[in-house]
DNA sequence: CCAATATTTAAATGCGCGGTTAATTAATTT
DNA sequence: AAATTAATTAACCGCGCATTTAAATATTGG
């Protein structure tokens, strides 16, 4: 009976003064910092790995309250989709407008774009490994899907023409060339903590990387063209 | 009263007949099956993902059996990494044997040796996907610690002497060269499932793949040397 | 100023996980 | 052939998860 039911509040974590009950104004934005917490889980540690405590705790709210404003776990992650992702994609797709029939422009456009993408939203490439590479990944579906047809199957249709007009090297394939091309863009930066680690270097910065990705591609490893 | 026990035996999945009890001789290899369906799953579930149920069930036996052998979860993932992974990254080094005053011939060997290892062991770009470029994922020391000298600094030292004599691409990075080399080895042979889905194609086998590889890798999207 | 409504928390619920234990049977040793 | 050791299963335990419910509090509308 010595504790009949003080509010055992665990002195640790951050201060829970909050008692139940409708806040006085100042949090109506808790959708979006839910938005956001998820987000940023889903990036750091995989969409099934990410727990709704530790989303919720991260927007400053109790794991009730993604059932109250989404539904549950699967609502959570389609407005994720919505009116995180989706957007991010437009804003890559945007980096090709109007360079369809010059496949180089295209190429110099797709790297551009990319590390320009990456540079205003970091979580976009480790995202991308977890759900999208990955088999059994939450986003494959989406891309297969929504995504496919507006960026990758629209590149290889052009490399494809620039090739058949005889101004791209007929060793090529023209899709695997778009696989190659996410193949030095999305997962180098990706990759970077990774290789960083590696080679034991923070001098080698993105700027590093798109100079090396173009003259690896325009180039190749030769070292000139008149020997 | 009706049912005192009954062997209850659910109908679903597996004839259950085993009961308790050291069996008649044939099941030597329980070990050895333990750690294939193990590797089998953390290549297609992730690690943290793989719940020692589903791998004792894929091998036929019980969960109490991974303590029996192994110990534990963890122990479990120790012994796939000793006599399953490290075999396999010997393997690969191997190709690079005698190649490192050539970069051209340790590029090829490189990306022969990774094409030739995967189709000896399809688990390994699925493995390497999420548990090595996946933050967090529980290969990462193994790469840094184990792995890193073996390899892909080796390559760097080698790209970067042949580029002081003049035999490399001056522009290119000798390290994020060789982010580029898995970038267009092992991440597309990982996606290779992704992309066959985006283009609709299973004509694009492994061997097309390395052909457009090398192509991209020695003359770039320039259609010719001489214009 | 009162009733209806919106927003929030704490607590309860139920399920599935990793790991362990006791019992059971075969093989091996003496 | 008896005793010991090895291999195996079923059943159990405690924990952490997503979700639901009830209560509490503020805002809004009449």
């Amino acid at each position: 009976m010595s504790t009949p039911k003080p509010p055992v509040r665990p002195p640790g974590e951050r201060t829970r003064t909050r008692r139940p009950g409708r806040p006085s104004g100042d949090g109506r934005d808790q959708r979006e910092r839910l938005l956001d917490a998820a987000l940023a889980h889903y990036a750091d540690h995989g969409v099934a790995a990410s727990r709704l405590r530790a989303i919720a705790t991260a927007a400053g709210v109790t794991p009730a309250m993604i059932s109250y404003y989404f539904g549950g776990k699967a609502a959570l992650l389609e407005a994720v989709i919505e009116e995180r992702l989706l957007p991010v994609v437009g804003e890559i797709r945007g980096h090709l407008e109007g360079r369809d029939n010059d496949a180089g422009a295209l190429v110099e456009g797709f790297v551009g774009g990319m590390h320009a993408t990456i540079e205003r939203h970091p979580w976009l490439p480790r995202l991308w490994v977890r759900e999208v590479l990955s088999e059994g990944g939450a986003l494959r579906e989406l891309l297969v899907n929504r995504i496919a047809e507006q960026i990758p199957r629209r590149l290889a249709a052009a490399f494809a023409q620039a090739q058949q007009s005889g101004r791209l090297n007929p060793d090529l394939d023209p899709r695997l060339l778009v696989v190659s091309l996410v193949g030095l863009t999305l997962f180098p930066l990706a990759a970077a903590p990774l290789w960083q680690q590696v080679f034991d270097s923070d001098d080698l910065d993105t700027t590093a990387l798109q100079h090396h990705t173009l003259a690896l591609l325009t180039r190749g490893l030769e070292t000139d063209h008149a020997p």
